[in-house]
RNA sequence: GGCCAAGUAGUUCAGUUGGUUAGAAUGCCAGCCUGUCACGCUGGAGGUCGAGGGUUCGAGCCCCUUCUUGGUCGCCA
């Protein structure tokens, strides 16, 4: 009962081989047994083939045993490959010209019957199937999935190496730092209070080996976000990380372009023209509504301001009086929209904080069913809609708020009036690069500062006095991905000054003292002769999840964790024995 | 932390106005069956209707609380 050497995987036992004695190894997918005759389909990560059990040419024993095999069951078969007749052939099987006349069977595991169905045909609850994900990955489409995310990276990794790049890896055991992110923290056992936390990204340990003359750096770098989960959001996520001293950031632009165009080439055999389209933040914002715009299809936003100026409805000249922003778009064939869709958008809108949303429809005989059509004075809607185009069959949506808020929600009502009229172009792929990122956003809860990008980000050489004057308008040396109004990634070009460092702090908030006690380390290393660098890291979770066409990023992972950082398979995170906490000397308050 | 949705056999779901013993399909178990391929036929087992409380003569269904999962806002340098 020793086990032979498998010879042939499941999915190539093709009908070149029919004649030969092969030996099998896989799971059973199905059985079905007919009397005197058991069909056995043999699964494993390549394919099924079916495998025949004749009670007339096998001995009584193995014929026994056959008939006990349930679904994924572990079995050796030994047999020889046939043709099947011609009006036995499975067409929808890659294999379904052949079979194997099994002459030998080993059963080396049983199996309990499976909570979950191995078929991607099947619609059990995400939460079962992530309980089961072991399970779960036995799937084709799963097993493909790991596959595709392989040759992705292999293809990175082939990439990079041939610019002269060299991957490090940095600690997972790092410091805390403010800004951004919540972290992951660890106890430190030899002096209780103490932590490391788990790195957000490797940024600061990548600029210090442009520092320590590395010149070209990358890692497939594992990250760490203690944040609410999202479908694209995972609390740890896979990072192509990279760095490059004395560049432009043309220069990092390049690299990166570079990547995709090879990615896209290689594992999609699609191809991607280069240079890529570049669109600055403020035309991105003003044109999208969105620092990530899905340029996929047009619908784009109009600042109707000065058109509505004096128009005579209260809401739009209040903005105005106000200096918000009034902005439009005509949603083309959106005029079949009834009453009750139409308010319904109103109400989605007002999730992105704006007060309301007004619409017009105009109709063929020239009159118009809208919310404020009756407030407008004389020729206001006419010219409104003249403006914007829109046309009988169309419908126009205006916002009025403040000029960043209105933008955002009627960027997320372009999307998904977009979506829900088809407009979007699925099957293609845009990339394009959002540069000119401001430096810093104003926390209103916090009254002061924050880095949009990160704090160790360089400003761009004219604006450099306005830090002094409008820190606000202030544009930053930072660039993002964008691929499909996904952000895939984004860089800048670094502070490498130690003085300018030290300024940066300031501006967001940080006193000398907790700048030396978080930064102190960095401020020092700038002081020894600091090279320009500059870099860009992407999500590889995020690229595969666009690439594969999947909805969420549980879909690219092979392990992931659900909205609230738990992992259903593990159930954890888990208690600890009290002599663990002992130890660190940690007390919980419950 | 807020809002919305879902939770009923192993699984996917149905369940009327609150009314008898909660159903179907599939899976599972047993029997029969030599060309199936979602095999077929016959029979069988399988339920804390997420949990707790309330209203009612009576609750899967109505009310309250809570838990779980998803989506979303906040959050995400």
């Amino acid at each position: 009962m020793g086990m032979r050497k498998r010879t042939h995987m499941c999915g190539s036992v093709l009908t070149g081989d029919v004649g030969k004695q092969v030996v099998l190894k896989g799971w059973v997918q199905r059985a079905r047994n007919l009397g005197g005759l058991i069909f056995v389909w043999l699964r494993d990560h390549t394919g099924i083939v079916q495998a025949v059990f004749d009670s007339t040419v096998l001995d009584p024993a193995t014929f026994a045993l056959a008939e006990s095999l349930r679904g994924e069951f572990v079995i050796e078969v030994t047999g020889t490959v046939r043709s099947r007749a011609a009006d036995a052939v499975n067409e929808k099987m890659a294999t379904g010209a052949v079979e194997v006349a099994v002459d030998g069977l080993t059963v080396l595991n049983v199996s309990k019957t499976p909570p979950i169905y191995i078929d991607d045909d099947t619609n059990e609850q995400e939460s079962l199937r992530l309980k089961y994900r072991y399970l779960d990955l036995r799937r084709p489409g799963l097993q493909s999935m790991l596959r595709f995310r392989h040759r992705v990276i292999k293809t990175l990794r082939e990439y990079i190496d041939t610019l002269d790049f060299v991957e490090v890896e940095t600690p997972i055991l790092t410091k805390s730092t403010p800004e951004g992110a919540r972290d992951y923290l660890v106890p430190y056992r030899l002096k209780p209070g103490l932590f490391y936390a788990l790195p957000q990204s490797p940024q600061i340990y990548k600029q210090l080996l442009m520092l320590s003359g590395l010149d070209r750096y990358y890692q497939i770098a594992r990250c760490f976000r203690d944040e609410d989960g999202r479908a694209d959001r995972q609390p740890e996520f896979t990072q192509f990380d990279l760095e490059m001293s004395f560049v432009e950031p043309e220069d990092i632009q390049t690299v990166v372009e570079g990547a995709f165009q090879r990615v896209f080439q290689d594992v999609m055999n699609i191809p991607v023209s280069l240079p890529l389209k570049r669109i600055t933040w403020r035309d991105a914002m003003a044109r999208y509504g969105s620092d990530k715009p899905d340029t996929r299809f047009g619908m784009e936003i109009s600042d109707v301001s000065e058109t509505v100026r004096g128009c005579g409805f209260n809401v739009f000249e209040t903005a105005l009086e106000n200096g918000q922003t009034v902005c439009a778009v005509c949603a083309k064939g959106a005029g079949k929209l009834s009453r009750r869709e139409l308010d319904a958008l109103g109400e989605f809108v007002k999730t992105y904080h704006v007060k309301g949303l007004a619409w017009a429809v105009p109709n063929e005989d020239g009159t118009v069913r809208s919310t404020f059509a009756k407030a407008m004075q004389g020729d206001s809607m006419s010219r409104l809609l003249a403006r914007m185009d829109c046309q009988s069959g169309d419908a126009l949506f205006v916002i009025a708020d403040r000029r960043l808020v209105a933008l955002t929600a009627m960027g997320q009502l372009r999307l998904r009036l977009g979506r829900d009229l088809g407009l979007i172009d699925t099957s293609r792929y845009d990339l394009l690069w959002v540069t000119e990122f401001p430096l810093l956003s104003f926390n209103e809860e916090e009254n002061r500062f924050a880095a949009e990008h990160h704090p160790f980000t360089a400003v761009m050489d004219e604006d450099v006095p306005l830090m002094e004057t409008d820190p606000g308008a202030v544009r930053a040396k930072s660039y993002d991905l964008v691929l499909n109004g996904v952000e895939m990634g984004s860089g800048s070009i670094r502070i490498h000054q130690s003085d300018l460092q030290s300024k940066m702090f300031s501006l967001i908030g940080l006193t000398l003292e907790e700048a030396q006690e978080k930064f102190g380390f960095l401020l020092e290393a700038f002081q020894y002769g600091t090279p320009p660098h500059g870099g860009f890291a992407f999500g590889i979770d995020r690229l595969v999840m666009v690439l594969s066409g999947a909805d969420s990023l549980r879909d690219v992972l092979a392990f992931p964790k659900i909205q609230n950082g738990v992992c259903l398979m593990m159930d954890t995170p888990a208690n600890v024995q009290q002599q663990q906490l002992d130890t660190l000397k940690i007390t919980v308050d419950k």
